[in-house]
Order: C-alpha cells, then structure tokens, then sequence
DNA sequence: TGCGCTTGATTGGGATACCAAATTGGGATA
DNA sequence: TATCCCAATTTGGTATCCCAATCAAGCGCA
C-alpha cells in the first residue's frame, strides 16, 4: 500500500479516536519525522484529511478539526431529511442480500460489545441503510455526516443504557424496511435520531468540561 | 496568491466550462509544463479537485471526470429533501438583508443574461438559498452536489425558452420565503427540482450523441 | 505475416534541497 | 523588571531529482 494511503489511514484513526487531541496543531515535518515518511505522502494525506473535514488550515498551519457542540443539531437538522428519504427509498429499492448483511452486523454488535466496536458500526450502520437507497450522493454526504459526529459520539456510548435504547432502534428500523413499511420506516429513523441527538446533547452537559481539561479545542459550546 | 490556488482554479473554471473535456486524460507532467509550474502544487491542486468530485483516478492516472448522465436523476433525487428542508428553515430563519441580496441576484440575471453569467447564477440562487436555512452541513452539501450538477446544465442553457420558465420559478420561490409561507415554498422549490430534472432529461436525447462528438466521456447514458 | 519479447520512454510516488515568511527566544535597553 | 528588537530557527511552498511500474514501439524469431 502506498505510503500516502498507510499515512492518511493512521492519522484519520488517530483523529477520530480522539487520540489526537482536537485543536491540535500538525506540523507536516513534524508528521514526516513521525512516520519516517517524506513530506510528499505527509502533505498528500493532509489534503484528503483536510478534504474530509478531519484537519483544518490556521493560517498557514494544519490543525486536527476541533469539536464543534453546535454542530450536533445541524448535522440532526441535516440527517433527517436525508435519512428518511433514504428509508422510504430503501423500502422500494432494497435487496434481500443487503438486508441479511446489515443484520449479520447488528448481530455482531450487541449492546455489551467492545466501545471501539460498537462505535464503529452505530456509524456504519447508518451508512449501510443510506446504501440500500441506491443513491451515491446520499450516502456519500451521509457518510460524510457521521464522520463529523464520529467523536462527539464518544459522549453517548459511554452509557450502556444509550446504547441498548440505540441498538434497539436500529433493530427496529431494519424490521420495517423489511416490512416494506416506508411511513413507519422514516417515522422510526426520524425518531432516533431526534432522539440520538437529545441524548448527545444531554451527555454534553456533563461531559464538555471534561474534554477541555484534556485539552481539547472545543467551539460551539456557548 | 499561491500557485496552487491558481492551477485549482484555472483546472476547476476549464472543467466547469467544458473547456476540459470529460474523461480528459490529465498527466501531472503535462500541467507542469502547461501552466510553468512545479509539479508539487500541480499535485496538490488534482488532490482537491479529486476531492471535489472534478477529477478522478484511472489506475494510477488522472482524469477529468467524465459527464454521467444517471447521476440527473439522483442529483434531483438528493436535493429534493435537501432543498425542501433549506426553504422550510428559511422561512424561519431568513434575514431581510440576505433576501434583498438574492432578489438582486436575480434581477442582475435575467434569462437574456449572457450564457456564462446565468448559468454560473442559476448554481448560485439555488445555493444563496441553501444559506438562508443557516445549516452549514445543507449549503455544503448542496454546493457540492449543484458543481456536480453544473456541466450537464449547460444543456438546459442552450433552450431560452427553458431559461425564462426557470428564472420565473426562481422568483416565485424568492417571494414565497418573503411570505414566509414554508408550505406553499417548499411545494415550489420541489416543483422546480422536478421540472429542472425533466427539462435536462429531455434536452438530453438531442444533445448526448453531439456530446459524445466532442470527445466526451460519458457514461450512465444507457 | 504474425506473435512475442525486449527495450526505451513516460508515468506517478517519493525524497530532498532551497526559499521566503513567520515564529520564537534571548539579550540589550530603558 | 518590563519591553522591545533582532537573529536563529521552524514553518509551509516550491523545484528537482530519483525510482519502480507501466506502456508502447520496434525488433526478431517462428
């Protein structure tokens, strides 16, 4: 695998396992020394970061993307009409295939399963439904979405009782897409994640000052 | 300005305009020496414009992305819910200084407006709209989306006709979000998605094999 | 004549050298 | 002691150079 890919991989995890510190300033010779890379694949790989919204430029320099509060409603504001359209189109579109993979993956990723884990796949699941939609562009922005909620979503899987409330939705949205039955199907989505967000934002209240002592850059938190 | 600002802009503004035909093979070399710059911003500005969707790999080459013709249908697809929830939201959140400057817009750009000018606008109205929702995540994505959408408008352009139609449903729904009636805004941008999507199909049954003339690499055209 | 191999040119990926701007740290001065 | 200024360092931006993989053309052999 090219150097380029192994650099970009190893910083996109880092950045969203919060094992690099939001705000955090990136130095591409720093990057190069680091990864005993030369700067070609260290810049490369900090385009396509910068591309996804995961590094951001300050001035002259990279910064890992700080965690911007606000967005936790805009990016609900944003996932709801995405995501039921996505329902309501899975529902005409989807394939027995698929169907059976996603719930070989909520099968694999009980409540009680592994943090890492689990996380990983609440956000592929998501990613998953918008496939059965057919539509590239959905599932692209989708996608793009939830990368940007990926680290504040450490708040709400921190709690086990979020996470069976949660597992249970998505068992129940696979259900009715199943069903074919697309008003309750978007009906189901629209409530979780109304209601994903509602828990995020009350976790927040616990939580922020917690992540600024870490020393992460935070904005949007009023 | 730095260098690779201006190759991405001047690669970005000949794709947009066709001036780069589809499916153009793009070698690094060759823009090195066509625009007398080194081969590090050159590289740079191909990596964001891959990010925007404008080039694209071929194995280990670089191409401009070619026209795909299927994507007219998902592009209306993926903005209809978008595009619908921006107007519901800017009727709630829009401010009067930021409508009177969308109404000028318009008015600087009626359909006897030079090609370049109205087509460059019509992105620009639908995307000054997305703003009014004040969702970042929305603007984003529907920008992205309408670059996507921009270089198979230019067959809806060719039709005065079809300008005049779009420009009056333009200043409809301008004045339906003035009246704050989200209902009745919402019905009309879905009306002129629609509408918009089966003009460019139409359009397309004259124009594809002329396309494919040019050099153009086209696919999705069944 | 047709097939295949060799070889040379071209490609993108990577490494490194150089530059100008920006930053920083310490020392001189008030 | 606080402040200002200058030099040394560090930064990202750029230009080249090298390399391995790929592609093509041309030559030779059957």
């Amino acid at each position: 695998m090219s150097q380029m890919i192994q650099i970009f991989d190893r910083l996109r995890e880092e950045i969203l396992s919060l094992s690099l510190a939001p705000g955090e300033k990136l130095t591409e010779r720093g990057l190069e020394t680091r990864f005993a890379m030369s700067r070609t694949p260290v810049r490369a790989a900090l385009l396509r970061l910068e591309g996804e919204g995961l590094v951001h430029r300050q001035g002259r320099n990279w910064v890992v993307a700080p965690l911007d509060l606000s967005e936790i409603i805009a990016i609900a504001e944003f996932r709801l009409p995405l995501e039921t359209t996505a329902v309501r189109l899975a529902c005409t579109r989807r394939v027995e295939a698929d169907l059976n993979a996603i719930a070989n993956m909520l099968e694999a990723c009980r409540p009680n399963a592994p943090r890492e884990e689990w996380h990983r796949l609440g956000t592929e699941f998501h990613i998953a439904i918008a496939k059965l939609s057919g539509n590239a562009l959905i599932t692209k922005a989708l996608a793009e979405a939830m990368v940007r909620l990926h680290r504040v979503r450490w708040l709400e899987v921190s709690d086990e009782a979020s996470r069976e409330r949660a597992w249970n939705e998505h068992h129940e949205i696979l259900t009715l897409i199943r069903k074919r039955d697309a008003a309750a199907a978007e009906a189901a989505i629209a409530a979780h994640i109304t209601e994903t967000r509602d828990r995020l934002l009350a976790a927040l209240q616990d939580d922020r000052e917690r992540f600024r002592a870490h020393g992460f850059k935070i904005i949007g938190a009023d």
